[in-house]
DNA sequence: TGGCTGTACTG
DNA sequence: CAGTAC
DNA sequence: GCCA
DNA sequence: GAATG
DNA sequence: CATTC
């Protein structure tokens, strides 16, 4: 097709004009045209061998110029202009040849690049993704699509709530349906335990709050018993803390906890309290992490809320705040700071008024005027109020109402529009709201839309996964019944039983544990205790963490529920070509999924010390197992001087969690649904469990609460974990750097120490953490540029526990143990 | 004005 | 790094 | 958006 | 090509 | 990934 071709790439406007490398889309396009019979320029290009040039950005033919200049090409060699088109063109050739067959070149003047003095065109496309102007035949069939797809939803909207949940068994579920814990008051807990059982048809009798992982908990004497109330405040007093909303709300937990379990009980008097669980585990059609949505007007809420009315207006608003990711100017936190209002008031029994007077919510006019003698709004602040207020008084929202109709135009497409896209886009697994908003800019109106392009987008595994399944995975009716993912649990330790026996253990864990009965992934965690069996040091392969996963996955895949990566490739009938090609991480496993840390990576001197060490001689002869039992975590191995940093190495005792997070179905088949699987090591079953069970919410609830409240029990803990008091230490210095905070050690600083004030949690360990106070000496490397200790870094206790159980965890921290299913925050 | 959980991985 | 995910 |  | 951000 | 070494 490309015969008598020959393209120039131009990399973009502000790059420095060296030639496309490695695997950007310029060498993948290259790559093609070469295929196909085309040349590609070398650079620096001679005028005379070039037909076409190429930019890999939307960008106009004067940079394109500038662009050349840089290269020291005498620009007026470059007149009259080839044709500069965008990249889009040669993709919808290949496109074209790949789909058609066709032989012929594509009209190129619909991609060709404004000449030198026009208006440039609006830089609304990432860097090599497919630039802008969508091909005129696809906007046609969007079209015709969103018809269609407006159709139905209208149709499913006539019918109410009925749309199909592919997942959820249909009969009984509904049934079952008992109010949860929570506002109804403390009988509830004891109701949703029972609710709980009869979901779960594998628990306990006698331990009706027992799910079937817990059983294996007990089985293995994890398991702990809790004290009710006890948990219950401890969870209310923790959800005051939901992100910063409840600082200063109660230092002291005690009076916090029962001041809050006061109110639950008092509300649950209240004759209509129980219509209001926003997150009901056993009713709610979706996860406690989305709650706030839940109360959203939508057809999932089936009470009657005096709210709802404000409540639908808030969360009308809401839907246009998506965030940016964790950036600075991040709609993230907008979002947040509407959906605690939103989750006040809808899970509040009583009209607006009447929560202002209960001091739920604060009446806009109350938060106008003053701070309520200093105390807090739950996060509920002038802006919001004024939001309620308006809505209260003129019946709607401006704001919304802007963003809402359909005649506002913004980039790419009206507001409201722009909305649906988004929601479709992000429900991708692999895109987020930034590449749904560079995809929705880009003329994308759908997953298939999407899908079309994919042959030439540039995609992370993950999307290319979460594309192929789309129809399976995205939105929101799709859940996995509990039944499915208790038989992948089960599959997963029979599997690991015949390999390994007796040295892995397997968790029904995420959003399942916490007692929902379906959930729109599933959680498997495993842990391999390393140690147990032959009771010798000595690493064995099959001990390996990595092994574990892989036997899992081969015991998934051998019962049917996973696919192989070639299996799912030729089940899609519509692969495209480079589909299999590039940078598809599965992890080395070889199935449908995203594995993490399969090829050993680096190998770094520690201290400085030593010379660089040669990977690949490292692979052939592996260290022994004392040189690398150091790299995997227990502190290093200072005789060594080298730090051995492996990614799963199969001949290596690998002591770091390892992921897959991949698709699988029941073997006879259905629909598709997303599979995580983690296996960590014993040591920190814990914190594991603890961070796997969630809910998201929960998690940073309490890891918040845990690292700034200087509450004394806290602090006492900490000291009590602590294995020294204060003292001189050297530390790194960490800083923020485009949004995210690296720690980096640019240089140390002596300071002294006052007694450990808080705990950082991950999911594997629990470590007091201490902020210096007087600094006494600051030595900062030069390449530091100036950067400073900020004053909030901390100092954390390098020391490894043993965290065996999640009441180990609870109890450092000085909490009661907070059973999973009161989780749910 | 900076922080809002903490971490690992891709490309 | 920016982005995504858990 | 809210808070310190 | 590996390392870096 | 894009860039630098």
């Amino acid at each position: 097709m490309f015969r008598g071709v020959s393209a120039l790439f131009v990399p973009h406007a502000d790059a420095s004009c060296a030639p496309p490398k490695h695997n950007t889309l310029g060498n993948i396009l290259a790559a093609r045209l070469k295929e196909l019979g085309g040349k590609v320029a070398k650079w620096p290009p001679n005028p005379d061998d070039v037909t076409h040039v190429v930019v890999l950005e939307n960008i106009t033919t004067s940079e394109v110029a500038r662009a050349l200049d840089m290269q020291k090409t005498a620009p007026a060699s470059w007149t009259p202009w080839k044709r500069v088109v965008q990249c889009a063109w040669m993709q919808m050739a290949l496109r074209r040849e790949w789909q058609e067959k066709s032989n012929e070149l594509p009209d190129d003047s619909p991609f060709a690049v404004s000449p030198p003095g026009a208006e440039p065109a609006k830089r609304n496309v990432v860097r090599g993704e497919v630039p802008c102007t969508p091909p005129k035949l696809r906007r046609t069939n969007q079209d015709a699509r969103r018809a269609d797809g407006g159709a139905e939803a209208a149709a499913a909207a006539t019918a109410g709530s009925s749309t199909p949940l592919p997942f959820v068994r249909s009969t009984g579920e509904a049934n079952q349906r008992s109010p949860r814990w929570g506002w109804a008051g403390r009988n509830d807990v004891a109701e949703q335990a029972a609710s709980h059982a009869a979901a779960s048809p594998t628990s306990l009798a006698l331990q009706p709050y027992m799910t079937a992982s817990e059983q294996l908990e007990h089985e293995q004497g994890l398991f702990t018993p809790y004290d009710r109330d006890a948990a219950a405040a401890a969870v209310a007093f923790l959800r005051s803390f939901w992100e910063q909303t409840g600082v200063g709300v109660a230092d002291r937990f005690d009076e916090a906890g029962a001041g809050a379990a006061e109110a639950a009980a008092a509300s649950s008097s209240a004759p209509t309290a129980s219509k209001f669980q926003a997150d009901d585990p056993v009713t709610s059609d979706s996860d406690a992490d989305d709650a706030g949505n839940e109360a959203s007007g939508h057809d999932t809420m089936r009470w009657t809320n005096p709210n709802l009315f404000v409540v639908q207006n808030l969360n009308r608003l809401k839907d246009h705040m998506g965030g940016d990711g964790r950036g600075p100017d991040a709609g993230q936190f907008k979002e947040k700071a509407l959906m605690r209002a939103i989750g006040i008031l809808s899970r509040s029994p009583y009209g607006t008024e009447v929560a202002v007077a209960q001091r739920q919510i604060k009446s806009a006019n109350e938060i106008l005027d003053k701070k309520h003698g200093g105390e807090h709004n739950n996060g509920v602040g002038r802006k919001t109020a004024e939001k309620v207020t308006e809505i209260l008084e003129t019946g709607t929202l401006r704001r919304a109402d802007v963003f809402d109709g359909s005649n506002v135009s913004m980039d790419g497409g009206s507001a409201a529009e722009r909305a649906r896209v988004m929601d479709a886009l992000t429900g991708i697994w692999g895109v987020g709201p930034n590449i749904a908003n560079r995809y929705f800019l880009d003329g994308v109106r759908d997953a298939d839309g999407l899908a079309e392009r994919l042959p030439f987008l540039r995609r992370t595994a993950q999307q290319k996964i979460g594309i192929r399944h789309r129809a399976d995975l995205a939105g929101p009716g799709k859940r996995v019944p509990r039944a499915i993912a208790d038989k992948i649990r089960k599959a997963a330790q029979d599997s690991l039983n015949e390999a390994f026996p007796g040295t892995a253990c397997t968790y029904l864990v995420g959003s399942m544990r916490r007692g929902k009965v379906s959930s729109g992934d599933v959680d498997v965690m495993v842990v391999v205790d390393s140690a147990r069996g032959d009771g010798t040091d000595a690493p064995r392969r099959d001990r390996n963490l990595r092994s574990a996963l892989r036997r899992v996955l081969e015991g998934l895949h051998d019962r049917g529920y996973i696919r192989r990566l070639e299996e799912a490739l030729a089940a899609d009938p519509d692969v495209p070509p480079d589909y299999t090609l590039s940078n598809s991480n599965d992890g080395g496993f070889g199935f449908e999924g995203v594995g993490r840390g399969h090829e050993p990576t680096a190998v770094a001197p520690l201290d400085g010390d030593s010379e660089d060490e040669d990977v690949e001689e490292r692979e052939e002869n592996p260290p022994e197992y004392d040189a690398v039992s150091g790299a995997a975590g227990a502190g290093g191995s200072k005789k060594e001087e080298t730090l051995y940093i492996y990614r799963g190495h199969d001949d290596v005792q690998r002591e770091e969690p390892i992921t897959w997070m991949g698709v699988a179905h029941e073997p006879s088949g259905g629909p598709y649904f997303r599979l995580d699987l983690k296996v960590y090591p014993r040591r920190c079953v814990g914190t594991a469990l603890l961070y796997f069970t969630g809910s998201a919410r929960f998690n940073r609830a309490l890891r918040y609460w845990a690292r700034w409240s200087p509450r004394a029990e806290l602090v006492r803990a900490a000291r009590r974990l602590s294995p020294s008091g204060p003292g001189v230490l050297r530390v790194g210095l960490s800083f923020t750097q485009s949004a995210t905070t690296k720690t980096r050690h640019v240089g140390e600083l002596h300071a002294h120490l006052e007694q450990p004030n808080g705990f950082r949690i991950n999911d594997t360990d629990l470590t007091p953490i201490f902020v210096p106070k007087r600094v006494e000496k600051e030595v900062v490397d030069p390449a530091a540029k100036g950067r400073r200790w900020g004053g909030n870094e901390l100092w954390q206790c390098s020391r490894t526990y043993e965290w065996l159980s999640e009441a180990d965890v609870f109890n450092a921290m000085g909490l009661p143990y907070i059973p999973p299913f009161l989780r749910n925050m």
